[in-house]
DNA sequence: GCGAGAAGATTGATGTGTCAACTAAGTCGA
DNA sequence: TCGACTTAGTTGACACATCAATCTTCTCGC
């Protein structure tokens, strides 16, 4: 690779500014949720994605397209989350191989009682902050930015 | 907790982008690294820093601040690098508490080969996508978000 | 049907981050 | 100068993500 253009004082400094974002701003969520609802961001988007396709049990591999996410990261997480009683796996009745996930009363209650407080959450650190047209701009950019990632190969 | 005000569709749509985003550009960060440096983005922002800092000497705490990493966070990665041979550690001088961390020769050319990359990363994935208007508004908007979670005792 | 290959899912090794508990070294007041 | 407090840093237990390897079940051409 040959001397790329560096970045400039101002970019130097955005980038900094971004990339500690990137890394806060999901402690931040995190802790969030430990604090209120003794779980991890990771959990809550499982049962948060199994609540809203009930009653129609979701499918592991369907929980995992639909979160953009490895198939191993879902199936340790729902490992663990079966052994604390939060959800059940079985056999998927058309497929052999799939596996049909469905959230216990255990699982159902805990994400009921978390909802409010994330909602919460999502609301005062990033949609009250920013104005309607700020969001919009928002939305834009994190689009051309991935974008970009997604023509590198590295999305 | 109360009812919250739950999210519109427009609402709920910029979050799970938002949320994809700060899972998915880590990890393309990563891919980058990975893939021309063999280097995971910890390694890669710690070698950045102590080579900024050189040639004095900067200590464990320092860099935890700079970086603002947990203090048991930077122990846990200078561990593993001084076990690849990328950093040495050594008691600073005037106290003996702190712990001086300097590079070595294979630090160097670690850092000095990996750096033309990683900027040419940024260049194209976060900088050339926005124009500079974009950028400064990109900007305000993380800075408004981050104050806001700081609020909330959460950062 | 049957055998090759694709697809769904799990597992184990490894690297990484967090929290809480701990050790060691400096600081400061009586 | 001695004892309490503070500060720097490390450690261990645990949670989590990734990758590669594996196992099972489906599919499809023959």
């Amino acid at each position: 690779m040959s001397e790329p253009r560096w970045l400039t004082e101002e970019e130097q400094q955005l980038w900094l500014e971004f990339r500690e974002f990137l890394w806060g701003y999901p402690r931040a969520m995190d802790r969030q949720l430990t604090r209120d609802a003794t779980m991890s961001s990771g959990e809550y988007a499982v049962l948060a994605a199994v609540s809203q396709a009930a009653p129609e049990a979701l499918r592991s591999g369907d929980l995992a397209t639909t979160l953009e996410w490895e198939r191993s990261r879902v199936s340790h997480l729902l490992r663990r989350m079966e052994a604390k009683g939060l959800i059940e796996r079985c056999a998927s009745s058309g497929d052999g191989r799939g596996q049909d996930i469905t959230l216990t009363s255990a699982g159902w209650d805990t994400v009921r009682s978390a909802a409010p407080g994330h909602v919460t959450f999502v609301r005062e650190t990033l949609l009250d902050p920013l104005s309607a047209a700020e969001q919009d701009q928002l939305g834009q950019m994190l689009s051309k930015i991935r974008c970009a990632a997604v023509e590198r190969n590295l999305w």
